[in-house]
DNA sequence: AGAGTTATTGAAAACAGTTTTCATTATACA
DNA sequence: TGTATAATGAAAACTGTTTTCAATAACTCT
């Protein structure tokens, strides 16, 4: 088992400018309740609620509507840019879907979420589908717990 | 990292005992609502919704209403009998927690459970609680795929 | 730049899943 | 068996999400 290795944001700003493109090259309009959403939620360490991404977007674009907040997100999740986060309480919350692999840990006070490597699950995983039966297409390796700034 | 090693279910009709029993000992009054929910989840091998409980408890009593479903799942819950699977689509499923510990193989065809040890996740996790900051309290380990008889 | 086409928007309504309310019923216990 | 009260189910209320639809705004073509 590697050393686990936390996976930083590097530029925030070029990760909008990223989602933009992406959006505006599959040839969807480039609109300002798409531009709230999409800064709010490139620029957030933290998994955020359809609510939330309204509730913070409305600071950039004050005619900004819940609907559309749902319609980008599910633009951007088509698009592969962004993933749903399961929390225990089992509330759908949003993050940057940096990888293609879901390995997170997140605060369960503040919802802050960091992305690592470092499993060797792959292997495991194998292993896994002949004791099993089963066709393995993905996996979810999640932590919860307390990020250093709320315990 | 070990060798995955699949949990079968002994033996249901014990389980379904244990939960009555257990749900009796902690002040709650036997039902036929919640003895239909119990006998149809302890002895599923598939994650069930509320809704899904309800229809199939229904032919065991049909006087059952969706709320103590509801009612039943939440005292499960409580009691540590049960637990919730979330499944890639976000609904919400349930499904008997044998282990404190939630390694988990489900069938996205069907909803099928597999439940496993084997990964050595712990040292892992003491390495990321190291790298992150985080004070880790739970994981979730879960694996998709198909089951033998869906592919 | 201006006009036209049409994707996108937000308000309201609709919808699905879950929880609360409350009068009635059924369980456990004396 | 009778009694206190926990538990029930129908209906209403609520929350989160999706659909509908007329108005608006983004891109395209000239």
């Amino acid at each position: 088992m590697p050393q686990p290795q936390i996976i930083t944001e590097s530029n925030a700003r070029q990760k909008t400018l990223q989602w933009l493109e992406s959006l505006q090259s599959n040839g969807y309009r480039l609109t300002s309740s798409r531009r709230a959403v999409v800064e709010v939620l490139a620029t957030a360490d933290q998994s955020l609620t359809a609510a939330d991404l309204y509730r913070i977007g409305l600071e950039r674009h004050k005619r900004l509507g819940l609907v559309s907040v749902y319609r980008t997100l599910e633009k951007l999740e088509e698009l592969g840019l962004v993933q749903r986060v399961h929390r225990p309480d089992g509330c759908h919350a949003y993050i940057s879907a940096l990888e293609g692999h879901q390995h997170l840990l997140l605060c369960e006070s503040c919802g802050r979420v960091e992305i690592f490597r470092g499993d060797n699950l792959k292997e495991f995983s194998r292993r896994l589908e002949g004791a099993s039966g089963f066709e393995i297409h993905e996996h979810w390796l999640q932590f919860f717990g307390l990020c250093s700034q709320c315990h």
